[in-house]
DNA sequence: ACCTATTAATAAAT
DNA sequence: TATTTATTAATAGGT
């Protein structure tokens, strides 16, 4: 129900994810307050954001929901009395060491370790993910650095052109000839073919044989530019 | 969004009350749940019906939800963690919970998902590791698949010997040729270079055309080879 | 935060 | 209760 369809899955895209959590959240929130008044029911919600920011629903109290859940669990299955609350942590920890294990394992498989006990069929499957995985850490390294290079190249066109700047100014004034040194032209940045316009523009300028150092400086630039 | 609009006041009629209940139920439900696998979310709904019933949600559980909450609220907290045995599990899950959440991060990288926030060095890395894992499966499949070709080679071998041995011993009684029916030759194994060798001898053998129905089978014996 | 094309939910009818 | 369909509501992707 947007501009797409999507899969549930989660959202890679942190601040998409992010986005989305806050349009959603607030999407379950109403509904939930809708149930509850519509269908006279007694409704609670909490959520935590993968921030453990914490937002709760509840029509009545969250208290007085736990409560009737405790209760209407306690009835179902004599389960968790406050004895056995060192018993649900034990739980709660196997599970997670399950989940870690699990996660481990085929995390050694990525890492093309522990391969024993794998069919080829397994393999193939994995070696198909590697690839793909491969492409798009290839894809984001690639990105990265044509992103660099295109910055190099923009920062390389402003220092450029400000260096041309600086000569007009230095020699529209006309100085003495023998006494300019040209103390500019330092930055050895300047790269890419977006730079030859700039330079022919002021190779085709005049005044320039009548002055020796502009015609190196401007040497000098050509070659940078190679 | 049904045929006509609604206001959220308390459905009087009873039937569809309920009938908006188990509508609404069931769509909150899976939001709750959407919301959850999204956007990474903890998530505990609870609904009780007018009637009393329970209908509940939790994508991890809802003791762990309802825990969080209260921790959250600072509520009725030192009532369930007072005792020290309690402390150190709840610390254990903690640090398991932490443990779980870096290899998952780790774990997406290798699948090439959440790559923003990596530098260029990193996705070297990641390439490496990934290129590396990846020799190891193709590695280990072509091994499984070699080993898996010789297998069948020497069992075809095996069988293949084995039909000789029968043929022999079928056709060195001399019964009746026009009675003779060759019931075995069954098995169609049989393949790989090494088998040139015994079916080369098998062909260069004795008494050949004095029978038709041996012909016959060495034809067929021959093509299976190809 | 707002916009809007599009999908998803669902009210009403069966 | 399940299905169908017309309509409204939610929201994905963009700005």
């Amino acid at each position: 129900m947007g501009r797409g369809k999507i899969v549930i899955r989660r959202i890679d895209n942190s601040t998409s994810r992010q986005v989305t959590f806050s349009k959603r959240r607030n999407g379950l929130l109403k509904k939930a307050r809708e149930l509850a008044i519509l269908c006279d029911a007694e409704v609670g919600l909490m959520i935590f954001s993968s921030t453990g920011k914490l937002y709760d629903f509840a029509n009545t109290s969250m208290k007085s929901v736990i409560d009737r859940y405790n209760k209407s669990k306690e009835e179902h299955h004599q389960a968790l009395s406050s004895t056995s609350e060192v018993k649900f942590w034990q739980r709660e920890a196997t599970s997670l060491r399950q989940q870690l294990q699990h996660l481990q394992e085929n995390h050694r498989q990525l890492m093309g370790e522990e391969l024993s006990g794998l069919s080829v069929k397994d393999l193939q499957n994995l070696e198909n993910q590697l690839e793909m995985s491969l492409r798009g850490v290839r894809m984001k390294k690639d990105q990265l650095l044509t992103d660099e290079i295109q910055e190099l190249k923009r920062k390389g066109n402003l220092i450029h052109q400000e260096n041309m700047e600086l000569y007009k100014k230095v020699y529209a004034t006309r100085d003495l000839s023998g006494v300019n040194r040209n103390p500019f032209l330092p930055n050895g940045y300047t790269m890419g073919e977006d730079l030859h316009v700039p330079v022919h523009l002021q190779l085709s300028q005049p005044q320039q044989q009548n002055y020796e150092t502009p015609a190196r400086a401007m040497k000098l630039g050509r070659l940078q530019l190679q």
